[in-house]
DNA sequence: TATCCAAGGTAAGTT
DNA sequence: AACTTACCTTGGATA
């Protein structure tokens, strides 16, 4: 085992381990009270995460572990997990010039202020790809659920100091489940969406990483060729994987906020209405600012109001 | 205890 | 292009 830590002293704008995983972003971590998405940490936020995947250098399968603990990044992992992380939880973003580039009214801020030092993310494609396909109409713990499911009887097993992790499938892999088998699985009208989603990848016929160099616009429209891909999951896939942060995924929560607080930018169709609250936001960074939101809504406004 | 409802939407069919 | 409708499942709200 190979361990850390990266210290946050002088990070700017801060870092928020247990906002940035639990979110509602990232699929790819869970706590290892196995409480994730359903309570607060046990142990103040210093909670353990792991999560389990094939390194995309050597297709090795790793595991890494970390904590949030007195301004340190720890960690433990199969391998030399500091750049990972780094990359992963985007600890190279200056996360005080993004918030001071997007719009500071009184919701932004308030949900700047409320979690302080939550980052986007920067997941693997694939995964991000499938998860978002499940989490069409799904509350963010069953998603969870799923994609744990899915590593679990699709996925490679890995040993890691005397524990047993299941690494996220890759296409080839998820491309041998059938539909009955993801519908055992739980997931719904989604089962066959990412059964040819998965299908499609490890054909090659498209990966979802081909859409990194387009214009947002474009990339967003080509993402919607993959299966149970429609435009709000293309806009979270573009956002907290391939690094488009200008994307703001209009979905119930954002779409909520835009009747409460900004009227003027429904314009009837999601391309428009997209590109109203996109400028509304700050334009290159808006993305930071729907993710924010969305978690404080989520969180803090009762489903009844 | 039974019923209802909405959850980080999309695809397919109509107008 | 804009509008409708069907779609799996289930935790939590309501009766």
């Amino acid at each position: 085992m190979e361990q850390g830590f990266i210290s946050l002293d002088s990070i700017p704008g801060d870092f928020d381990l247990q906002s940035t995983i639990e979110s509602g972003q990232s699929y790819m971590w869970s706590r290892d009270d196995g409480r994730m998405y359903e309570e607060t940490p046990a142990y103040g936020g210093t909670a353990w995460y792991y999560t389990a995947f094939s390194r995309p250098t050597n297709g090795e399968p790793s595991v890494v572990r970390v904590r949030q603990h007195d301004h340190r990044l720890e960690w433990e992992a199969t391998f030399d997990a500091r750049d990972a992380l780094v990359q992963l939880l985007r600890l190279d973003d200056d996360l005080e010039a993004i918030i001071s580039e997007t719009v500071d009214d009184s919701l932004v801020r308030t949900a700047y202020e409320t979690y302080r030092g939550m980052r986007l993310v920067r997941d693997p494609p694939f995964p991000t790809l499938i998860s978002f396909i499940c989490s069409a109409q799904m509350r963010v713990s069953r998603i969870h659920g799923m994609q744990r499911a899915l590593a679990r009887k699709f996925g490679d097993t890995i040993k890691f100091d005397g524990m047993t992790y299941h690494a996220f499938p890759t296409a080839e892999q998820l491309a041998t489940a059938t539909e009955s088998e993801l519908r055992e699985l739980k997931l719904g009208y989604r089962a066959p969406y990412v059964a040819s989603t998965a299908k499609m990848v490890a054909a090659g016929e498209a990966h979802p990483e081909d859409a990194i160099g387009m214009d947002y616009e474009a990339a967003r429209e080509y993402l919607t060729r993959f299966v149970g891909v429609g435009e709000k999951v293309a806009d979270c896939v573009l956002l907290f994987s391939l690094g488009y942060l200008e994307a703001v995924p209009l979905d119930t929560w954002i779409r909520g906020a835009i009747a409460d607080h900004y009227p003027e930018c429904d314009r009837g169709s999601y391309a428009e209405t997209s590109r109203a609250i996109r400028e509304r936001f700050g334009g290159t960074y808006a993305g930071y600012a729907q993710t924010y939101v969305f978690h404080y809504l989520r969180a803090n406004e009762s489903p009844s109001e």
